[in-house]
DNA sequence: GATTATTGTTTATTTTTTTAAACGATGCTA
DNA sequence: TAGCATCGTTTAAAAAAATAAACAATAATC
């Protein structure tokens, strides 16, 4: 009886393949390195239950998926957003940074491909009087950052202040906002989000 | 068969799922104004199921669970990684930033509660020669950042590099990881990583 | 005020999942 | 090669979830 495991080597999201519990289960315990049988043991199921999920033969309830999960251990929202196939460049020498915009606002962002990503980080910088507009920004996520130098205004729904080196942010992304540099010096921020990715 | 002390019939709550599902499902609902017989319709599946599944009197399988999603609709990792709405502080001063260690050694978290929150991100200062230990660190999540001034050795699985200013990493957080100053000099980096939520 | 919908909940019955144990296949070691 | 451990799979019986229908509470309409 040989055990055939599909295992397209472009398998991306469970969104094209509609979502194959099962193989996504068995992709993340052997990543984990667990045979059925310890992964039952530490989950307290019987292995028996893990492979007929394996195969989709049944569908768990939410229950025992998540004590399965907590065997490896993962929780369910990182096992349902998993992307699994995805062996990324870590480290990143200055240049490597990918210029988003190049101008009186500059952003500089780590890794490229953002579908598979988590977070997004920016290194950005805003020449003196530059406003990413009138136009608030609003999207789903949420964004926080550090100035590191330079003065910056920054609103967030009906709240405003000026930054300045050290200072911090944090909001939903989904209050409008906006940025604006009100110092006579270049400003510059790390910034981070996190991407409307599902 | 299991001898195991029988559970209460409610005890299908954050106790042994982690988080409550049934008063996630019941807030999503709400917020999109479907009554439950209206979902149940949607979705292919009966009231009851959706009374039981709200009250944590059962644990729907997977299957009937997107079964019902499908109906709103949402996603099953929408649905695992929403957040429920925090207003929290926008704004850090420097001073305000939560010390997380103090020493050879110092993280700079903005923001406190880091239950409610989806980015972690830290300023951190090494002194020449600060280590994060022999034991390498390994955790749930992403995580990356940006070298501000020093010289730190970062290893990443079998993967090491020794970053200078403006220099990035990102890695899963899976993969056992390592932080070390070898530069003469003090060394500060913005770091950020998932925290994992459930 | 009575009638009629519509809401969420509960209860027997059916359906599905989980268990416990056995099965065949593979790999290791003496 | 034989013996033994471990692997994933399969199957009857037990446990749990989904259904269908009845139940109670509230709001709307005549």
């Amino acid at each position: 009886m040989s055990n055939v495991v599909e295992h397209p080597a472009d398998s991306l999201t469970d969104a094209e393949l509609g979502f194959d519990l099962g193989t996504r289960l068995r992709a993340v315990r052997e990543q984990y390195g667990l045979s059925q049988r310890e992964l039952a043991r530490r989950a307290g199921v019987t292995n028996g239950t893990i492979s007929l999920i394996e195969q989709n033969k049944n569908s768990p309830s939410v229950a025992s998926l998540k004590k399965v999960l907590d065997g490896i251990p993962l929780s369910l929202s990182e096992f349902f957003t998993l992307d699994l196939p995805s062996q990324d460049q870590v480290f990143f020498k200055a240049r490597e940074l990918l210029e988003l915009a190049k101008g009186a606002i500059s952003f500089r962002q780590v890794g490229r491909n953002l579908h598979n990503r988590k977070l997004q980080i920016l290194h950005e910088r805003y020449a003196p009087g530059a406003d990413t507009g009138k136009l608030m920004l609003q999207h789903d996520g949420e964004e926080g950052g550090i100035v590191l130098r330079g003065r910056i205004e920054i609103v967030v729904g009906d709240q405003s202040r000026v930054l300045e080196a050290g200072d911090a942010y944090y909001f939903d992304s989904r209050q409008p906002h906006r940025f604006r540099n009100v110092g006579d010096q270049e400003c510059e921020l790390i910034s981070v989000c996190t991407p409307p990715s599902f």
